[in-house]
Formats: structure tokens, C-alpha cells, sequence
DNA sequence: GATAATTTTTAGATAAGTCTAAACTTATGG
DNA sequence: CCATAAGTTTAGACTTATCTAAAAATTATC
């Protein structure tokens, strides 16, 4: 099978878009997270940052955690781009749901051509966003990211529109489908329950109740 | 990354399909035409087939060659679908030319969901021939083999459409282009000159020489 | 039918990525 | 400020897929 000069493997991408991610949730990766995210062990995941770290893509210096190199993030940018573009694919011409893309734009986010994907992009008018809200890189590795709020962090009265989601579980998916509250969807909170942070939600002409855990993970914008 | 139960490696299937397109074209496997065909070592061919032999997924016996059991062969069909869908997908959707497909398609044909290659199926339109003009298997594994002669064989004043490849390199493939030659031209052989066996053609209101070589690789349907 | 040429298999290594168990650092809280 | 917990790394092993070199089997040739 084809290996271009400079390629990474599939597993090597995978480590640095993780690295990515890890960063821009938490502020930085440590080896447990790492481990966690990609289902591996502690231990492996050293082995790689040590090969990682060789190969300049990421700054890793014993017991401190990890940061991308520019060269690192250039590659898991392009990681994310491949990732998102297929889920756009995926949802708008494969009529699948928001809540069954992930995996399998997981593997066709590897594939290695350049062209196909820019064509893909072409193809599909280049969208801005996934199906799940989050900004999709262009060609050159830019994109905006967009000021998102959770609606745990509103006050009574405030108003958003849903544009995002902090948790692209398949669960948690399936359960904003079910509730109506699909990306797009226009809602004002309403009460803030004292004794368990439950939020009340007007959405149209209807009231609904959410968790906490739910309003934390619901990215609305002003 | 997923793995289902029952799956196969990507170098399996590889294996697998290698060894079917094999034995369609000279009636046999042996270690060695895999090895080129793959690109790798009879050593490690001769590896795989043990493994492949394991789980029953070919019949083999030490230095007879192999053949793909019933279960090989729905895996291998099943690789050769996904191959000739997405190469069909490059060219009509994302408009590669029928040259720049096959690489790409290679890594595309190992994504493992089947729902995938089924929606894409559907989204074509259930299309039942790839840019080269081999069938596309359906959902079942079930396709028509086209009854193609190489203009090798025809006699003068033979006429045939140009309706498959027998070689599918880029390089071929280029000279084709190049020549008018694509899948659906309609042809007359006009003279075959005893000294090189190459081929004179009428094509619409133009002559075109091709070489013996050319000849026997241009399939045609009478 | 013996010998030479070709093909295939075995033996022994290597590289990538993973694991468990044990050792080592760093952080914490009494 | 030190003892223990938490987090990380090392050591050693395993699996998959590959290789080269050498041995064995098959096939072709005289
Ligand atoms: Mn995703
Ligand atoms: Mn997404
Ligand atoms: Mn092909
Ligand atoms: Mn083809």
C-alpha cells in the first residue's frame, strides 16, 4: 500500500490530534490523559511521546507533559479537517445521523491524499462547520473558532441559539435529538433550580427541563 | 480505533483480494504472482497464506498454490466492491480522471462499514460499472461478468465498443486518454499488419494505429 | 531418470505498537 | 517537611507483518 515520503502512521496522527485536544480542553496533555482518550495505557503512551518528541512534532520533556510543535499542530490540524470534513460528507449526503459519524469519520479521516480531501471540500461548497457545530479548517489549516458558552454559565433571561456540544458522545447525541435541541434551536433560560442547578428552558412555545450536566454541555451563542 | 468482532486486517483483505484477481486472471495463486502482486517477498506471502489457511479463508497446501474458500471469496468480492464504488465515487463526484483513482481508492476500499459502502451505493444511484468498466458487486456479492474480447482478437472488419482494460496503470490508462480511447468508443478494425501484429483502427472518420501490446489490453464488446 | 533451474518454505531478525509489573518522580496533606 | 498517594517512566514481553539467507520441494531439461 502507498506510504508518501514524510507520512505519518495512522497512529501517530492519531497520538497528536489527541495532543491537540487534550490542550485545547484542559490547557495541557499529560500522559493519563492521553492514555485515557486513545484507550491505551500509560505506558504506551510514553513509548510514543518519546517517538514523537524524536521526531520534533511535539515538546515533551520527562514527568512535564506534552505540547505540539508548530509542525506537530500543522499535523493534527490537518487531522481535524480530515475528520470533520467526512463528517460533513457523512450527515448531508449520506443522510446519516449526528450521532453515527463519528466512528467511521474516524477512519476515513487517515486516509493520506491531500487532493481528495481538498476536492471533498470542494465538492461539498466548503462548509464552515460539522455536524456537530465545530469549526472545520481550510486548505491552510485556519478556522475560527467560535466564542461558545455552555448554557450552565447563562443567567435567568438570557437567550441563545445552540451551536454546539461539549460532549460528542453517541448517548448524549442521541439525547439532544430526542429532546429538539439540534443545533440551530433558539431557547432562553427560564429558572435555574437552586437545589440541584436543573435549568428550565423556553424553546418556542414549549418549556423544558434540563440537568446540569446537560446545561454544561450545551454551547449556545448570544 | 474500532475493530469489530470478525473482522479482517487490512493486509489480510489485501491478501484476499489479490488472490482472487489472481486466479481470474490465470487461473491460479502461486506465492511468487502474489508476492509481485502485493509488492512484498514469497517468504512473506508464504506467511500469510498459513495464517489465511488458519482461519480457513483459503485452502492451501504447501507449494500447490491456493485457492479462496467460499468465506475468502465473500471477503474478497466484498474489498473489490468497496474498491470500484469509491473509484466510481473519485470519478463522478469529485472528478478525478480515471487515471488518479486507483491509489486512493485502495485506501478508501478498507474502510470497514459496511452501512458506509452501502449509503454510497445508494447515493450513487446503484451504479454497475467502475471507471474502467469492471462490474461493481451489489450488496450480495453478486455482479455480471461482462463477456469482453481483447481487440487482439478481432478479425479486420470486426467491430466492437470499448468496454474495459486489461491493464489498469496509469500509464495505460494515460495513453488511452490520449488517444480517444475511452470506455464507450466504437471501433472497426480496419487492417492487422502481418509484420508486428499491430492493429489499424477506424474510429468515427479516423485512423488510428495501435500496437499488439495496446491490442490485447483493449477489451471490447462486439 | 538424473541433474539443473525455478519456486516455495523455513529459520532467524527487525520494526511498530501494544501490554503488565515494577521502579521512579512529583504532588499533597498532616 | 516528610510520608504516602498519584502520576509517569522503564524493563521486559508479545503480536503482526515484514525482510534476507539458506534449505527443501517441484519442474524443466538433457
Ligand atoms: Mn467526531
Ligand atoms: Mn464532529
Ligand atoms: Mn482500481
Ligand atoms: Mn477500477
Amino acid at each position: 500500500m502507498v506510504r508518501f515520503v514524510l507520512m505519518h502512521t495512522f497512529t501517530e496522527e492519531n497520538y497528536l490530534k489527541t495532543i491537540y485536544h487534550c490542550t485545547l480542553a484542559s490547557g495541557s496533555a499529560t500522559t493519563n490523559q492521553i492514555a485515557a482518550a486513545t484507550n491505551t495505557r500509560a505506558a504506551s503512551v510514553t513509548d510514543m511521546l518519546k517517538k514523537l518528541s524524536e521526531k520534533k512534532l511535539i515538546n515533551y520533556a520527562k514527568y512535564q507533559g506534552v505540547t505540539l510543535t508548530a509542525e506537530g499542530e500543522k499535523i493534527a490540524i490537518g487531522v481535524i479537517r480530515k475528520h470533520r470534513l467526512w463528517e460533513y460528507f457523512l450527515v448531508e449526503k449520506l443522510d446519516f445521523k449526528w450521532d453515527e459519524v463519528h466512528e467511521v469519520a474516524e477512519e476515513l479521516g487517515h486516509i493520506s491524499s491531500i487532493e481528495l480531501i481538498d476536492r471533498l471540500d470542494k465538492f461539498m461548497g466548503y462548509p464552515k462547520y460539522d455536524p456537530h457545530g465545530d469549526p472545520i479548517p481550510d486548505s491552510n489549516g485556519r478556522f475560527k473558532r467560535q466564542e461558545l458558552k455552555p448554557v450552565s454559565g447563562l443567567a435567568v433571561n438570557d437567550t441563545g441559539v445552540v451551536l454546539g456540544v461539549g460532549d460528542h458522545s453517541t448517548a448524549f447525541l442521541q439525547y439532544l435529538e430526542k429532546a429538539s435541541l439540534t443545533l440551530g434551536t433558539k431557547l432562553t433560560v427560564i429558572e435555574i433550580i437552586d437545589y440541584d442547578h436543573s435549568v428550565v428552558l423556553q424553546i418556542a412555545d414549549k418549556k423544558l427541563n434540563i440537568s446540569r450536566e446537560v446545561a454544561k454541555n450545551l454551547l449556545v451563542a448570544l
